[in-house]
RNA sequence: UCCUGAGUAGCUCAAUGGCAGAGCAUCCGGCUGUUAACCGGAGGGUUGUAGGUUCGAGUCCUACCUCAGGAGCCA
């Protein structure tokens, strides 16, 4: 008897099938046992009645703990009570393995205990959702970007020097007489690839050593970069919104039923479309000028400063879909920005704010095309010049207007899922004080 | 790094300064349609650590440790 998988159990109705996996949890009732079994792709429910089978094999069944490992043989049907859900009937067990008694038990646990068995944790419903929307997530970036011909270029993520000399970045040592860090970003690497490939995208891993204790903060988390050969600001603005909105998309096609488990109000997803509110930063001081002067906020806004974590919060609140904030002071914000041509003071930057207080999920900007500016740039920054040498010549050989953004995935997840924290959105979360599992 | 809060059974939580308890998990028994199944029984404790106050501390005080939530910074 071939192998099936749970979430392919509709195609083999009424047919003996074997599934092979583990026990999820199990029900007795005397004569009746329900063993709820899951593979990986799915969980199924299986049914042994005491007059079906034999003795030897009913005794079997005794000795199975949560999460024991069992290869089962059963014809299947669908739920007496459920239709369109199917049941097994069991007519063999195999145990391959007995498992010790399982920590994760049928009822709540603390936060802290289940991250310190993220290992296990991710055998539960909840996990399988989540993960599997943030795999739809990736696929969906992936393939917005393959077809629209931007060409996937992956960066380096042993770096010489800090990106942005705004974050603190993990220091490696490198054959002892260098230092190399982990990439906060793969941006200034893009923009190479873009002076050769018109339109790239990068996908990895990114870095921060920011001791950052929030809800929507890892040390180590997965970002996707475009750059844009002779976009403009208002270009990319409008493909930021059209990037979201295909995710939203195939998220909704594709995980009806993760969202349904994670009992996440889809109706809210599904009205999003473009275009998104498109605010500058002059308007969303006022905002939060009106918002403290109403009792809305509780600290005041002190204009010129960049953005806290309550005023992101409050801003997005007013809109029902995700809104873009542009044209931050230009020293709030990175050293490679260009500056309005309207107001030099302010830079040509947006951030897309998602609802629901789930913060940033997209930071990006027109790039600074002027020499002279970066290299002055560089040094108010007190970035190592020498370092940068490669970077300033993309403003020598050629140099063009561009732009280009960075959306932290786990982020993009945890809003799309209505997580309360991003460290869900991710296998393993690496946050400050957690390396382990 | 700062602010706030919490550490009691494997897990989630109770316990006026006066006998350290319940549910789940584990083990034993019962139950023919269960759905975090249910019912009966059993075992399971250096109350985060170190001091202090007190006749008596899980409870009050001090320090430290760990975790959680928030801030700053960021995606």
């Amino acid at each position: 008897m071939e192998q099936v998988y749970i979430s392919d159990i509709g195609k083999y109705v009424g047919e003996e099938v074997t599934i092979k996996g583990w026990l999820y949890n199990i029900r007795s009732s005397g004569k009746l046992r329900f063993l709820e079994i899951r593979d990986g792709s799915g969980i199924i429910q299986g049914v042994v009645s005491k007059k079906d089978v034999s003795e030897e094999l009913w005794t079997r069944f005794e000795t199975l703990t949560q999460e024991s490992s069992i290869i089962v043989q059963g014809r299947t049907r669908e739920h007496p009570k459920r239709p369109g859900v199917f049941e097994l009937d069991i007519i063999n067990l195999q145990i391959v393995a007995v498992a010790e008694p399982y920590p994760i038990t049928p009822k709540e646990h603390g936060i802290e205990f289940l991250m310190s068995n993220r290992h296990l944790w991710l055998r539960s419903r909840r996990t399988h959702a989540i993960l599997r929307v943030r795999a739809q997530v990736i696929r969906a970036v992936r393939d917005f970007f393959d077809s629209n011909g931007f060409l996937l270029l992956d960066t380096p993520i042993l770096t010489p020097a800090a990106c942005e000399g705004t974050t603190t970045l993990f220091e490696v040592d490198y054959f002892g007489d260098a230092k190399a860090y982990l990439a906060q970003s793969g941006q200034l690497y893009n923009e190479a690839t873009a002076a050769a490939f018109g339109r790239v995208y990068t996908f990895g891993p990114t870095f921060r050593a920011e001791k950052s204790k929030t809800r929507r903060h890892l040390t180590e988390f997965w970002m996707v970069e475009p750059e844009i050969a002779y976009m403009d600001l208002d270009g990319l603005m409008e493909l930021s919104e059209n990037f979201i909105c295909y995710i939203l998309r195939r998220v909704l096609e594709n995980c009806r039923a993760e969202l349904e488990i994670l009992e996440r109000d889809s109706t809210s997803l599904e009205k999003i479309e473009p275009p998104f509110p498109r605010i500058s930063y002059d308007e969303a001081a006022r905002m939060l000028d009106d918002a403290h002067k109403s009792g809305a906020l509780e600290n005041p806004f002190e204009y010129g400063s960049d953005l806290g974590s309550p005023d992101e919060t409050y801003i997005s609140s007013q809109f029902d879909r995700p809104v873009m904030v542009h044209r931050y002071p230009a020293k709030v914000k990175a050293f490679y920005m260009e500056p309005d041509p309207q107001d030099s003071t302010k830079a040509l930057c947006v951030d897309m704010l998602a609802p629901e207080g789930c913060g940033e999920i997209i930071g990006g900007g027109q790039r600074a095309t002027s020499y002279d500016l970066l290299l002055q740039r560089i040094e108010e920054h007190n970035l190592p010049r020498e370092a940068f040498d490669w970077y300033l010549d993309l403003r020598r050989y050629g140099t063009f207007p561009h732009s280009g953004f960075g959306m932290g995935i786990e982020r993009c997840v945890g809003w799309i899922c209505g997580l309360e924290h991003v460290r869900e959105a991710i296998p393993f979360p690496r946050m400050l004080y957690h390396l382990k599992p």
